[in-house]
DNA sequence: GAACATTAGTTAGATATCTAACTATATGCG
DNA sequence: CGCATATAGTTAGATATCTAACTAATGTTC
């Protein structure tokens, strides 16, 4: 367990010097949710990436997989703004999807700036091995909630989500 | 919105060639805890790294900083372990900083394995402003957020962090 | 006390992600 | 038409993170 009230208890190690800064909040890492949904965040990719490697796949992979096994064909451009990624991090993983023989990537001859991205044969393939690893892993992360519990997460991390983004100092995206 | 339902409508573009594999569950993005923790958390580092870069701090430094203001003079592996980062990402972290002036590293002399890390006074002196940046944050994201659903969040998310690690392949860290 | 095991830190190499800036193509408008 | 703007993709460079394997120091055990 993280303990908590570190701030203020006087623990032999933290002696003398201490009265520069006054307290200012001090916020307990344990009661941020910044901080927790990076974690658990780090636990699911950690499973993911331990399912999924046996079969050559890396966790920035899956994403893509998952949106082309839905729909094939589409632009980059296209899954990076699904997936929520940049342009450039799209770029550099379908480039190494391309390398292990997971897609292909065509030129649009009625648009030549986009560039259609289809699924190797083998990727298609894997398809039926590698969906269910994705219910597992949500199977034994989420093994002690209800379905209530999971649609309440939900709808909580997407309100959060919604307003951390709606007043960005950026463009939105 | 991010569309639902995508394997079972026939949008136009998806047209002809879609019957090579049977659908096998299928999984909505949408749906999956896994990929809206990742989603939040992106939200959370975006907003997080905007507001901290202009003191010269990036993300992950943030949480040693934090954890040394709670207590200076902790060691690399300690620090490393409570904010949950392998050690040699706690190493990079920690050199960068000392790189950047806001820490020092002394040798411990009981135990010349260990390094204790020290705040230096710019980074003492960063705490009051930069601790309510970590409040405004949390103020932006949580704003439509009771204080009983962000307990209930919380909790959430740490069951699942805890039901994924328990069974985990590895020893559990 | 010498051999083995453990602990703290480090190095090396891979992947994932971002921002900024660039190229090429397409579109719109006077 | 021809220039300005927008869009798709790419390149470059930074940070963050991991695993695997290494060095150095300490602790354990017979």
């Amino acid at each position: 367990m993280r303990s908590r009230a570190m701030g203020t208890t006087k623990t032999p190690a933290a002696k003398s010097r201490r009265r520069a800064t006054p307290r200012v909040g001090d916020l307990d890492l344990d009661d941020s949710v910044g901080y927790q949904v990076r974690m658990t965040n780090r636990a699911f990719q950690t499973r993911l990436r331990e399912r999924i490697e046996p079969f050559g796949v890396s966790s920035g992979m899956w994403y893509f997989l998952r949106l082309l096994w839905q729909k094939d064909g589409q632009t980059q451009r296209e899954l990076s703004r699904r997936i929520g990624l940049m342009d450039p991090t799209a770029f550099i993983a379908l480039s190494s999807m391309e390398r292990r023989g997971l897609v292909t990537r065509i030129k649009d001859r009625a648009d030549r700036r986009k560039i259609s991205v289809l699924l190797t044969e083998h990727a298609k393939a894997l398809r039926d091995q590698m969906l269910p690893l994705a219910h597992e892993i949500n199977a034994e992360g989420l093994r002690s909630l209800t379905q209530k519990e999971i649609k309440t997460l939900l709808g909580l991390l997407k309100r959060i989500e919604a307003d951390l983004l709606a007043n960005s100092a950026r463009p939105a995206r």
